[in-house]
RNA sequence: GCAGCCGUAGCUCAAUUGGAUAGAGCAUCUGACUACGGAUCAGAAGGUUUGGGGUUCGACUCCCUACGGCUGCGCCA
């Protein structure tokens, strides 16, 4: 008897048929199944309590009532018990878990079983999306790695996923820096070429910086700067050259970023693109009467709202120009028009809470007058990364901290410890180990707490390597895969002919986590927090440890020792898939 | 001032959104057979979930209130 790889669905499903049977579906009967404490069962169903609530009924007969009314196969599946007030449990006979084992043996086929829940969805997740002509910092990191772990999990969910770095390439910030290019160009033009040609993107934030002292300084030069965004606005084809330089060179290096955690966008459309498409927003948002203006600006309230009756949402400066809100009003269109989504993930900082409430109340409403479905719009806000001193992450002198420099300290600092734990490795080697340690320490100390809190950055902790650690995840993956090269075994093909229903407490303890994959990325997904799946594969690799610590996989017994080769190579497996979900890379020895 | 988020073990964090005895890791203490990697495992100890009130079969979770912290609030994104 085949299982889905969902048990948790094939069980709601299963319950459901039993209330329809005993008619309670229809009076709204949920049966509400999730993962169990391990003492109580592998799942249990709360639905009963509820119902029983709502419906003044005895909790406890209700409960046993459903269960007397399930289909046999499931009761041959499951050891179904009762408990307390009419909670149901279900613990998946070693038989049950023997043939969900069977059935799901590769990455393909974990991804197959996966794949139906939101097959035909299209999403868009905004992500990353930095400033050009600046270099990206530590601020920048959460979204990037968080983005992309959502991006993993909804494509493995089925749905297709389009990546988009919606970057900030069309602000008041490019006058001056284009007025500072001139000015040093006119100065010595060798060597503003030469600068550029060693370090690009430093050079233009250095330009950036002395037009920005310059024009604070002196009103005349913040006048000729001015006029230089002008020009551009214009179409004027030397600073529209200017500024296409300065945003190849700034994504060329974030490029550089992006391919150390795993990240290659489908689009890059930033606020530039949307520029043209502003006036159709001022238009529409006027003619339906959400849009009015105020002191001379185009701006929506929304009276029913306790604080955006009185708050604006400015899309329309008074100076003309636009600003982000308009911008981003018109992706949401373009979003709609032009890529048909069914949702958006928007993954930006809590602080523009607001921003994104209001933006997302008056497409609500912009949707809804003129006769478009909106797509589900979500923001996935995050906290800041602190400092030990629990202030945002600076340099000493109080600079952000450079994403670039903080990688290549995390690479640095893997490296000393491979070098001191792994010291017979050749160096080559244990750089390219530490290159994926060190990056994968810092993507999982982001992605393994909840994302909307702020979080302490510490590199002791981090790089550790001890408890709830990329490291010790990579670790388990590499003694896995240790077992298989001592015994010249193939781990992509290992004999489990034969292999027995799991036994041992240790050996069910594994499977069962095993199991529950799937309810960890369904959690994560449909949540949009990753750490969920963090904790999971956590839990994971220590049943894994503890089942390595009681039972020798490589035992004279065929039997005992096909099963728990198999076991060893399901926990690759899903250990594997879950660190790839993540955007971590994983590694062969450490 | 108005509004949002938050406050859980000494420290860093969980708790499937109202479910069972609030769980992990670090740090501390006690143990582990020459067994495939000790970057490991088994165990102990650690709590009035900031204080107070309320809602109900049941509250870290929802409501009220006080205190403390972070954040946002008309033309930067």
């Amino acid at each position: 008897m085949d299982l889905p790889f969902h048990v948790a669905s094939h069980l709601d499903t299963a319950l459901r048929a039993a209330g329809s049977r005993l008619g309670l579906t229809d009076r709204g009967f949920q049966p509400e199944v999730r993962v169990a404490d391990p003492a109580h069962g592998d799942f249990q169903a709360n639905g009963a309590l509820a119902f029983a609530k709502k419906e003044k009924l005895h909790p406890r007969a209700l409960a046993q009532q459903v269960v007397d009314t399930l289909e046999a196969t499931v009761r041959d599946q499951f050891d179904i018990s009762l408990a307390g007030p009419g909670f149901i449990n279900f613990r998946l006979k070693p038989a049950t878990l023997a043939s969900w084992l069977g059935q799901f043996d590769s990455e393909e086929h974990l991804r197959s079983g996966a794949a139906t829940a939101r097959s035909g969805q299209k999403w868009i997740v905004d992500y990353s999306s930095p400033n050009t002509a600046k270099q990206m910092h530590v601020g920048h990191l959460r979204s990037a790695v968080i983005g992309e772990a959502l991006c993993r999990l909804l494509a493995f969910s089925g749905a297709h996923v389009i990546r988009d770095n919606h970057i900030g390439d069309w602000g008041t910030q490019f006058g001056k820096l284009i007025w500072a290019y001139k000015q040093a160009a006119q100065k010595d033009r060798d060597a503003l070429d030469h600068a550029l040609a060693r370090e690009p993107l430093e050079e233009f934030e250095r330009l950036y910086k002395a037009g920005n002292h310059a024009a604070e300084a002196d009103a005349a030069i913040m006048d000729a700067a001015r006029a230089e965004l002008v020009k551009l606005q214009d179409g004027d084809a030397e600073n529209r050259a200017i500024w296409q330089h300065i945003n190849d060179v700034s994504l060329a290096a974030f490029q550089q970023i992006y391919d150390q955690l795993g990240i290659k966008f489908d689009v890059t459309l930033g606020e530039s693109f949307y520029n043209d498409k502003v006036d159709r927003i001022y238009a529409e948002l006027t003619k339906i009467g959400l849009a009015q203006e105020s002191d001379g600006a185009l701006v929506v309230f929304h009276p029913e709202h306790p604080r955006f009756a009185k708050q604006p949402f400015i899309i329309r400066k008074k100076d003309g120009a636009s600003n982000y809100a308009s911008t981003d009003l018109a992706t949401v269109l373009y979003r709609h028009e032009h890529f048909q989504i069914d949702g958006a993930a928007y993954v930006i900082d809590f602080r523009q809470s607001d921003h994104m409430d209001q933006l997302f109340l008056t497409a609500r409403k912009w949707f809804a007058a003129t006769g478009r479905k909106l797509p589900q719009l979500e923001h996935v806000d995050f906290g800041t990364v602190l400092g030990e001193d629990n202030k945002p992450l600076k340099t000493r002198s109080g600079e952000n901290i450079r994403l670039r420099a903080l990688l290549d300290e995390a690479r640095e600092r893997a490296y000393q410890l491979v070098s001191e734990k792994s010291a017979d490795f050749p160096e080559a080697e244990r750089r390219a180990i530490a290159d994926v340690v060190g990056v994968a320490s810092v993507q999982y100390a982001d992605l393994s707490q909840n994302r909307s809190s702020d979080y302490v950055f510490t590199w002791d902790k981090m790089i550790s390597l001890d408890g709830n650690t990329a490291a010790y995840l990579l670790y388990a993956v590499a003694r896995i895969r240790s077992i298989f090269r001592k015994a010249n075994l193939d781990a992509a093909q290992p004999p489990v002919a034969g292999a027995t229903p799991p036994e041992t407490a240790t050996e069910l303890a594994l499977a069962r986590k095993l199991v529950q994959f799937a309810d960890a990325v369904q959690l994560a997904t449909n949540q949009l927090r990753p750490h969920f799946l963090c904790l999971y594969l956590f839990e994971l690799a220590g049943a894994y440890s503890a089942f390595y610590a009681a039972d020798k996989v490589i035992v004279d017994d065929p039997a005992v020792r096909a099963r728990r080769l198999l076991l060893c190579h399901r926990t690759l497996i899903v250990l594997e898939t879950g660190l790839h979900l993540l955007g971590l890379r994983t590694l062969a020895r450490m």
